[in-house]
DNA sequence: GAGATTAAGGAACGATCGTTCTTGACTGAG
DNA sequence: CTCAGTCAAGAACGATCGTTCCTTAATCTC
C-alpha cells in the first residue's frame, strides 16, 4: 500500500498526485487514508520513508559493498527491484525540501550516508585531506552522488538513457585511478 | 514581466505557483495574461525559454571560455546575476520535462549544450574514444554537469551549502589532471 | 469633440483540490 | 437475537485552481 504510494509520488510531482490518483490506485478508501495518516503530506511522508527504507538503503548498502566507485553508482541509476529506486528521494530533495522541513531533514541524512558509502576521499588540497575530515565525507563523495542524482535526472527528462551508464562508467574509472 | 516569471517558477513547482501569485508578484494583470500568453503554461514556457536565454545561455558561454573545467563549473553553482540561475532548468527537468515534450525538449538540447561547452574529453575506453565519438559529447562531459545538477539540488534542498564549492572544485581537480 | 479600440480591474464560472460527514453492511460479545 | 463497534463507499463541504466574461476608464483616429 504505501510502496504504491511510493510509486505514485515518485512518478510525478506532489501536487500533481491527487487524492483521487491515491484511492483509486491503491486499494485503500478515502476514510482509512485519513484514519492511517492523517492528511495527504502525513502518506507522502509515510511513503518517502517506505522507500528510502527499502529502496534507497539497500542500494546504499550495495554501493559500500562495491568494488569501484563506478560499478556501485552504475547499479543505483537501474536498481534490480525494479522499485521507486532514487526517483522518489530525487522529487523529494527538488521540490518538497526547500518547503518541508522534515522532507529537508530526511533528505540530506540520507545523501550524507550515500556519500559515506561511496568510500571516496576528500580529494581537495586542504589540510586534513584524507577521507573524512571533520564529520561527513569528502568533497569528491559529494560530487559522486551529485553526479549520479543528475544522471537519473537527465534520464527522467528524455534523455537517450544509455549514455548514463556510460557516464558514470566514466567518472567512476577516473574516480577510479591514483 | 517574464523574468519575474521566471524567478517565481525557479522558486517552487509549476502546480505551487497559481494564477493568483503571478498576477500579485508581477505587474500584469489576468486579461493580460491570457491575452499575451495564451495559458498558465504559455507563460511558463516563455519564462523558461527567457531563462535559458538570459540565465543559462551567459553561463555556457563563461564555462567554454573557463580555464579548467572545475572553475567554470563552480560559478554556474552560484551565477554571478544573482538571476534564477539553473533552479528553472533543473525545475523543469525534474517535474514538467516527463509530462511535457515541449519542455523536455528545450531542457535536453539546453543539456547538450552544457555538456559541449565543458571541453571534456569522453573518458571511456569505447573505440573512437576522444572528443565527439558520433554525435554529442563525451561520456565524462555528462558526467560533470550532472554533478553540477545535483549539487544545485542539494544546495535547494538545504545542505549546509558551503559545500558545494569544495566539491565541484574537487571534482574539477580530478578530471583536469592526465 | 465624437466614436472606435484597447487595456485594467474584478466578478464569476466550472472543475478539482484536500478533507470531513453520512450511510449501510458486516463482525464479535453478551 | 441484540447491540456496540468497524470499515467500506461515496456524498458533500469549503477553498482554490485555471480560465472567461463584463464593466469602466483611458487612448487614438478622424
Amino acid at each position: 500500500m504505501v510502496r504504491s504510494a511510493a510509486e505514485l509520488f515518485a512518478g510525478r510531482a506532489y501536487d500533481g498526485v491527487s487524492i483521487d490518483d491515491l484511492v483509486t490506485h491503491l486499494g485503500l478508501h478515502r476514510n482509512s487514508l485519513y484514519k492511517t495518516f492523517g492528511s495527504k503530506r502525513g502518506l507522502y511522508l509515510a511513503a518517502l520513508r517506505w522507500s528510502l527504507e527499502h529502496d534507497v538503503a539497500p542500494l546504499i548498502d550495495r554501493v559500500s559493498r562495491a568494488a569501484g566507485p563506478g560499478e556501485g553508482l552504475r547499479e543505483a541509476l537501474s536498481p534490480p527491484g525494479g522499485g521507486a529506486g532514487l526517483d522518489l528521494l530525487l522529487l523529494a530533495a527538488v521540490e518538497r525540501a526547500p518547503v518541508d522541513a522534515e522532507v529537508a531533514e530526511l533528505v540530506t541524512r540520507t545523501l550524507d550516508a550515500l556519500d559515506a558509502a561511496t568510500g571516496v576521499p576528500d580529494g581537495t588540497g586542504d589540510p586534513g585531506d584524507p577521507g573524512d575530515p571533520d564529520g561527513g565525507p569528502g568533497a569528491l563523495a559529494v560530487a559522486l552522488t551529485s553526479a549520479v542524482l543528475g544522471l537519473r535526472i537527465r534520464a527522467r527528462a528524455g534523455a537517450p538513457g544509455a549514455d548514463a551508464g556510460r557516464a558514470c562508467e566514466a567518472l567512476g574509472r577516473r574516480l577510479a585511478t591514483r
